[in-house]
DNA sequence: AATGTTACTGGAAACGTTTTCAGGATTGCT
DNA sequence: AGCAATCCTGAAAACGTTTCCAGTAACATT
């Protein structure tokens, strides 16, 4: 089941099933018609090993993804594949562990696999604008952040939230609900990464309400998972650090929080209001239902595809896109502690 | 940077270095080595679509899933995905609808995609051999039933835990904590699916405790996802039903279960106990713990791909592996009511 | 009527690989 | 020495598609 078979049975040549396939405008209204007829009798699949051959690359993005355990990630993940294959390209997905480079394994699977394009899912971006033409292919940064500010924004195109004015909306939402003294669960601030961003937000929100950072309120869990969270809630709590709402950088991270409240006898939210960025469907059902701001996912994974693709198909040059999230109030933030008017926190109008 | 330049500078033909690439017998350690050099000066890598438009088929295995959101499956599809990586294939990924048909699905993927075979995860099989026979590939059904029991065990192979026997564990735990009242939560136990399993399993350990199954008991969601699970349990709930103890087919409609029982004022474990089956990350952060049965992930990922990969490499024939589970007990189980010994439960020794 | 323009079409080359086939060199055997 | 067998090699065809190029037909313009 070849095109010559289709261009018999229409009576047509191949170049003409060629074109008709590939939308081109050349083509007469009567061919195109007979043509399409029999391609759907035939039910005629085009070799795609075939056309990537002739083609100067093969119709396949990547989507490189540094730890796909997080529910997050999951809703992305789905989004974008759905929106590359309506797009009429293949997803070649490959997840790295956490010790590798992105940047490096997009470039290798780009080689190995000859892709238009790559994106890049989850992560910190590190890398001159020198070496990210090196990688000679269009890339997106899904959800990524990089350290360069500014400088290298023409080497590639992103897709995220703004994570500092988020993380200020979180905290600022807890403010006004009276609390103070608001601690924080990231899972590491070194490096150049979301979580830093995050911070920034944090801190910021603080400073404009009045209140002094302190750093024994920040809990850092090292590694982005559900354990770490778990522990690192638990070295705040015996830290005796005084809080009485908690800020944490993401919804799976906040559930294995809320568990480490729950386990150290803290009701949420009388004892501990808790808050976080994300918005997963399990962060609905959690005891109480965890106050979230809901990152629009679905959204995340078009607009990562659509720029790409267009960057692909020659439409336009890389673009920045910033998305916002939607505030889900639930159950696990409370009122804050009634404070005497000297105390009282300022909270900008 | 194609095969030919690696030809010329070589000093040997075009032939030669494919024969050398492809591991064939008859080439000269001298041609072989000299090729092997000349290879790693130039970084070539061959091109796949030219491999593949010769070779009958295309080195990429297809990975069909159905309901990606289930965060048990994201599990699974990690473990697929390095396994097919660490064996030199590509990973195609088509994530499906729930209205759609999955061998449908996987036959159009297989036929566009040339695919050396496809991997089913989560559903129901419900084809004859005949139609299986159509595909033409190999095909692997992970974590899936079928409806025709042994009949044509050898047009595919399977990786699975016994879900009717782990269902059976799961409730006979119950029944020995004392509950005897035990509802079930399933998504829909209509069609031949994983649900029927585990619900048969559910009613075969009640009979052989001498408890009479109780359709009224029975709480069927609809879809398999959160919302349905806790629409499912609030139904049940207002029936009036009395149970002390609820069996959910999954983690997470496990997860929503404990929510809705939560928002109806009773308290798990003392007014109604949970168990589960999955082992999400996410079920060990539950307010109380997740009772679970483990599914082993990591391992139905790995034997799905060596099942297939076996097949396609001319290595044996269709094989039905079947993995067990892990219970790891949690705090959503608590002791049943205490009963008069008049109507005390019958426990098989 | 001749010419130019437009709209469409088909032939053929090209993409990079694998594999078949035939043949050349070397070796072993009589 | 002659012949067969063995081992290795290269030429060439094939895979299914896209696209360039040349060409035809119809139509409009002079």
């Amino acid at each position: 089941m070849t095109i010559k078979d289709v261009a018999e049975r229409s009576g047509v040549s191949v170049s003409t099933v060629s074109r008709v396939l590939n939308n081109h405008p050349d083509v007469s209204e009567a061919a195109r018609s007979r043509v399409m007829e029999t391609v759907r009798k035939l039910h005629y699949v085009p070799n795609n090993s075939a056309r990537d051959l002739v083609r100067p690359q093969t119709a396949a993005i990547g989507l490189v993804v540094r730890g796909a355990g997080n529910p997050f990630f999951s809703g992305v993940i789905r989004a974008v594949e759905q929106e590359i294959n309506a797009a009429g390209y293949t997803m070649v997905l490959h997840q790295i562990r956490s010790g590798e480079d992105e940047l490096q394994a997009g470039a290798e699977l780009a080689r190995s696999k000859r892709l238009l394009g790559v994106i890049l899912l989850g992560g910190c971006f590190d890398y001159t604008p020198e070496q990210t033409a090196a990688l000679g292919i269009p890339f997106v940064c899904c959800s990524f952040t990089n350290s360069f500010g500014s400088l290298n924004k023409d080497a590639y195109s992103s897709v995220s939230i703004d994570d500092q004015a988020e993380a200020y909306r979180a905290v600022t939402f807890l403010i006004r609900q009276g609390h103070k003294n608001i601690a924080i669960l990231l899972d590491s601030k070194q490096d150049h990464s979301i979580s830093e961003l995050r911070y920034r937000g944090y801190c910021q929100a603080l400073l404009d309400a009045g209140i002094a950072p302190d750093t024994a309120l920040v809990a850092e869990a090292g590694t982005f998972d559900m354990a770490a969270a778990y522990e690192g809630t638990c070295r705040l709590l015996r830290s005796q650090a005084e809080f009485t709402a908690l800020f944490v950088i993401a919804d799976s991270m906040a559930v294995a929080a809320m568990k480490a409240l729950h386990d150290h006898g803290l009701r949420v939210p009388e004892d501990c209001s808790v808050i976080a960025i994300d918005g997963i469907d399990m962060s609905a059902y959690t005891i109480p239902t965890l106050t979230t701001l809901i990152q629009p996912v679905g959204a995340m994974g078009k607009e990562s595809v659509h720029s790409l693709v267009d960057i692909i198909e020659g439409r336009g040059g890389n673009r920045h896109i910033q998305l916002r999230t939607a505030l889900r109030p639930g159950g696990s933030v409370g009122a804050g502690p009634v404070f005497t008017s000297a105390n009282d926190v300022k909270i900008k109008p």
